[in-house]
DNA sequence: TGATTAAATCAAAAAAAATTGATTAATGAA
DNA sequence: TTCATTAATCAATTTTTTTTGATTTAATCA
């Protein structure tokens, strides 16, 4: 039998490794930009949302908004769904809930939740 | 009488500005390198620490160490005293705590606390 | 089929960040 | 004062990231 542990009470008692640090170097380099937090905080507001739509609302050229995107997605910040000729984004939520603080969280989280 | 609001229970009514994006794009810079991430790391269980004995610890070059030292400064996460020669850096943790998740937090908060 | 639209990718250029070794400033000890 | 030590800063180089505009791929529609 397989006992599940809660995160939150979880201890870690290792030193983290280099593989630990570049998980979060990632992940961080994709927060690093004020362009890329609005496009975060624009997704947690609109909910799932397609590229030309989101290209407009940012005001930003097609070709540097799917670079951003492609960089968020790689940290797999947001999630990605193809349909038809249109690609729509989404926040990943649980990836930032374990990432940031409550309070900024809040920012990233849709205001209903 | 000023009223103290617990931060958790203040609710974000206005949209982030472009300062706000600015803001946390420097902290997450800061954050976004595996250096760094393994200096905080140090910091939090040395605790307040010199920059020679940090040195030796992430096996850094001075010059180099100074320079991640003073952009981790810059965005608030650790903080610096000078006594004599000597420059001693410690975590600030109540900034990591109001950016991070506590999962994450953890890494970066002494083991005792 | 051919034309249109959406979005990813590419290559070149520009901009930003990191590294390196040397220099500087400040303190303390001989 | 002179020497040694600590750590910040500087300038030049290297590396990484971002931007730009063009091209490509794929789906839809007339």
């Amino acid at each position: 039998m397989k006992t599940i542990i809660p995160i939150h009470e979880v201890k870690i008692n290792t030193a983290p490794n280099d593989s630990f640090f570049e998980t979060y170097e990632a992940k961080f380099k994709a927060l690093a930009d004020r362009k890329r937090l609005q496009i975060m905080y624009e997704l947690t507001q609109r909910g799932k949302t397609c590229v030309c739509d989101l290209c407009d609302v940012v005001e930003m050229a097609q070709s540097k908004l799917s670079y951003h995107l492609k960089i968020l997605l790689d940290a797999n910040l947001i999630t990605k769904e193809i349909i038809g000729t249109w690609s729509y984004y989404e926040i990943n939520n649980s990836a930032v809930n374990g990432l940031l603080s409550e309070e900024l969280c809040c920012i990233f989280r849709p205001s209903g939740s």
